[in-house]
DNA sequence: TACCGGATATCCT
DNA sequence: GGATATCCGGTAA
């Protein structure tokens, strides 16, 4: 349930640092109450792009378009985007207004309401529920419907339940999937849980 | 108007 | 493990 208390603030993703932000995601917990329905996993994955100076990045160097708008608004907020025609990506916007930064969320180890999150998921293997940006979307019945919300209350929003992750158990890589962006797609802005750590998490 | 993407399920060795 | 069909909105021409 939705709780005051442990929500992340705005001055969270009121942070110049897009890189930092997207390792202190991790352990946090990201929340949805949609259609009455509650569903919560701890992030575990996630991926920085910075608005200046990363091609890999939709709104970089301060391409504004309809879609990108949303990044380089409020932080706190959310960016969702249709990915291939069929897949919802979920992104939180850092930094403060004008500058167009997010963390792409890539993989949830889910917590609460897993049984509405296997109704939601219509695939046999119950194993991966949420390893993928497409995939827990689905799992929190979130829809590109809740681009642009404010993450500090319901229907989507992050908890912070005092989980910590130690830098030894984050390792860093590639971006996937941005081949396009040249030498920027070197960039290890990639951040996930250690598998050992990860095991532990599970429910 | 035309191309292509911050991916995934399923089937195959 | 690897290959492959799949969907449609954004973006630039």
């Amino acid at each position: 349930m939705f709780s005051e208390e442990d929500v992340l603030p705005v001055e969270f993703y009121d942070n110049p640092d897009v890189v930092d932000i997207a390792q202190k995601l991790l352990g946090k917990v990201l929340c949805s109450m949609i259609d009455g329905v509650f569903t919560a996993g701890i992030i575990s994955e996630t991926e920085a792009y910075c608005g200046r100076n990363d091609k890999a990045c939709h709104a970089n160097n301060g391409k504004r378009t309809d879609r990108t708008e949303v990044m380089f608004g409020k932080p706190g907020h959310a960016y969702i985007y249709l990915c291939y025609g069929i897949h919802h990506l979920f992104n939180v916007v850092t930094n403060r207004t004008g500058f167009a930064d997010a963390v792409l969320i890539r993989s949830i180890l889910p917590v609460d309401g897993l049984d509405q999150i296997i109704e939601r998921r219509t695939v046999k293997n119950h194993v991966n529920l949420a390893n993928g940006p497409g995939k827990l979307t689905q799992a929190l019945g979130i829809t590109t419907d809740l681009n642009k919300t404010y993450l500090i209350n319901p229907p989507v929003w992050i908890e912070n339940r005092g989980v910590e992750i130690p830098s030894t158990e984050i390792a860093p890589s590639k971006r996937i999937g941005v081949e396009y962006a040249g030498d920027h797609a070197e960039r290890l802005w990639r951040f996930e849980i250690s598998k050992s750590l990860s095991k532990k998490l599970k429910v």
